[in-house]
DNA sequence: CTCTCCCGAAGTGTCGACACCTTGCGATCC
DNA sequence: GGATCGCAAGGTGTCGACACTTCGGGAGAG
């Protein structure tokens, strides 16, 4: 957990995005390269659905062979960013609002777990640790400065699950967080939504203090599923 | 659904294996039928632990270029099936006792998560559908077939998240499953366990029949968490 | 003017080759 | 004899090439 929060935004945005799925790269660090170029590129919309994505040209623009870019290629298509219909040109994938929903169930069961399992694990010391995360989400919803506030509470959520000791747990999840980084922007543009997740958030904490594991779940729960509802009420994708 | 049920257990097996994969491919169908023969030999434990996976032999072996070979074996990294240490010979990844919990952990919650989904969305009919892969399971513990009962199991799971209805999910657990085969035979070589598993897949259709979403989802949970305690009772791996 | 067919441009999957790196074994030295 | 070094065998990551397929536009028929 080092200090994270001394780093600026860029350096954080990229250290979150990818941490955990660092050491799956299959060897090829090239590939690995290209892959994270592409994937901030979709996730930060440059890159929008259907857009193509072929290997030809791709290394041209890295001046590589076009193996390793095919090996990014299969690594953006296990991430479910890229598709790659056979003997067609790979391209973004789309994203309807059937998938969003799909992605933010799945993501609401797996973070009540780590709130279970963090409740069950985590050391007095280090439920005191997220505090800090707590402290600096706080600061950003008074100030109203939404993209400081979306990412840390990123890092707040990183800080759970790896509280939480389950590796496996961590990399699904994610896995699954690189996807859905591609419509944040649509769930935090309500207003009031901010303070309301200040308020969830210190539930949260209080949750894990209290070592109250049906509610700590429950509140990580509700948590994500607003996001996913803010989404919804914002008109969608 | 179909009728899976007539196939003979080599075909329902394979079919069950990676049915949610298939289309995940990335383009090559060589490179596909390549990780399906290794990641099967994998899960049958003829490649064990350790094993060394090297392309060279293996494009040796499939006559082909070490090109396809290379994407299998990202797709069997992938699924955790194989590590890809950088300039080094791959190798079949071990299994230790704390990544079995950790998955087994993550596939309660998510099993329970389709027991809620499935309360809310499956018709009638539906689930009626569910309670033949039950009478075949019954019909199974009555003989004492074990290997059959296990891949009976594997269908009514697999038509329960069908039932779910959330691609997503139906991927990530089908992508567990792979991984989870491969210490299934510590799982059931326990006696008395095919007569509990049977009692509680007839609760949790009777609650899917009430639509009792809260004790469907903690009835599946307590069923895939009690296929764990088994394994660990056994001795671990 | 529209539809069809054809052909060239360009991309895909696969291949064999190459430089670099790891590995294991045998010669060498203490 | 046991440890150390070096070298050959073989594997890895990357590259450029090739056949085949798809895509797009332009010639030609209706």
């Amino acid at each position: 957990m080092t200090v994270p929060d001394l780093m600026d935004l860029p350096d954080l945005r990229r250290e979150l995005l990818f941490t955990a799925l660092r050491g799956v790269e299959g060897g090829s660090s090239l590939a690995f390269t290209i892959f994270q170029e592409i994937a901030v590129g979709i996730v930060e919309g440059r890159l929008p659905p259907g857009h193509e994505v072929n290997s030809a040209e791709l290394a041209r623009r890295f001046s590589t062979s076009r193996t390793p870019v095919r090996e990014a290629l299969l690594l953006l298509e296990r991430e479910s960013l890229v598709i790659i219909p056979p003997r067609r040109r790979p391209y973004v994938s789309p994203v309807d609002m059937a998938q969003v929903r799909e992605i933010y169930e799945i993501r609401a069961s797996l973070y009540a777990l780590v709130s279970e399992l963090l409740v069950a694990r985590a050391s007095d010391a280090e439920i005191a640790g997220l505090r800090r995360w707590q402290g600096l989400l706080e600061s950003d919803a008074a100030c109203g400065d939404v993209d400081a506030y979306f990412w840390h509470n990123v890092g707040f959520r990183n800080a759970e699950v790896s509280l939480a000791k389950n590796g496996e747990l961590q990399r699904r999840l994610s896995s699954l967080g690189l996807q859905m980084h591609r419509f944040r922007h649509l769930s935090l543009s309500l207003p009031g939504r901010l303070l309301h997740s200040v308020a969830d958030h210190e539930r949260l904490v209080n949750a894990y203090a209290d070592r109250d594991a049906g509610l700590a779940a429950a509140v990580s729960r509700s948590l994500v599923m607003r996001g996913y509802r803010a989404i919804e009420r914002a008109g969608g994708v």
